[in-house]
DNA sequence: CCTTCTGGCCGAAGAGCATTCGGCACCTCG
DNA sequence: CGAGGTGCCGAATGCTCTTCGGCCAGAAGG
């Protein structure tokens, strides 16, 4: 894991279609090197997939919250009652006050109503504590050539 | 946007290097219709981009945090101040008491605990409260099939 | 009703790419 | 010194992307 697969993994998260020629002479290597060196970086997990970035809004989701989930008993095996919720697309727990961090998207805030409903419903949760995001300015993955 | 095209996001998201034939055979399609579809999906902004996940561990941004900032001043216009750290990986204007949350990867705490120095450093910023995920249930894009 | 146009699909063909392989250079360790 | 291992190059083959003409179905308009 040197400069060379950094630079790689930033490319690949910029554009993750480009061809391993046109890799390889960014960053100085043949094509079948740099295939090699992707082809590790796969293997090793670093890399844990490609996929295609779908703009939310065109999905009809335009509302984005964050929840804070209180909880009235231990929630670290709970991981799966929030995947159950679609609507859920990040859970952590947390250390402060509250037990659980979820991350929302919806289309309306009827339907984030809803999700805090169903999200009430989860054996333990004793209250949630809704941000709604008004203006997102930015989401970006990790940069790998700044760590 | 049918449910062909949301099936076809959907199957993308999970692995964008199957071939258009794959594709297109899971859904029904030729390889060209497939290919044809997708084409428009891009053109039209549905998918942004095809990017490679990695993973953050292992890139050595073990600690993950997110940081409610307080704000004096109006913080529309700020969104540049904070792409410029690199820790920050998301930046949301929210409703309620706080002006600004933010999602923050670091190494350790001890970096965690510069980057919020950092944040008070940007014009306006007049407190944080940072919230440290112990452990992160999961993190997954929107189902194009649920909305 | 019939014509015309549009949009989407199929199937094929050519160009381009991924993937593999032998060979070579370098480093490390016995 | 020699053996083993690692990483790279360059070439070959097989697969895939990408494009194209042609076809069909449905909509629009006379």
């Amino acid at each position: 894991m040197d400069h060379i697969d950094r630079s790689l993994l930033a490319r690949l998260q910029q554009d993750a279609t480009q061809s391993y020629a046109a890799l390889g002479q960014a960053v100085g290597l043949s094509a079948g090197a740099a295939h090699e060196r992707v082809r590790k970086l796969r293997e090793r997990g670093v890399i844990r997939r490609t996929t295609a970035e779908v703009d939310p809004a065109a999905l009809g989701s335009g509302v984005l919250a964050y929840v804070m989930v209180e909880s009235s008993a231990w929630m670290g095996e709970s991981a799966d009652a929030f995947a159950a919720l679609p609507e859920v697309l990040e859970a952590h727990v947390i250390a402060g006050s509250a037990s659980v961090l979820v991350k929302v998207r919806t289309a309306t805030t009827e339907q984030l109503q809803d999700v805090l409903r169903r999200l009430y419903a989860i054996d333990g949760v004793s209250g949630t504590q809704a941000t709604v995001v008004l203006e997102t300015f930015f989401e970006r993955p990790v940069d790998p050539t700044a760590v």
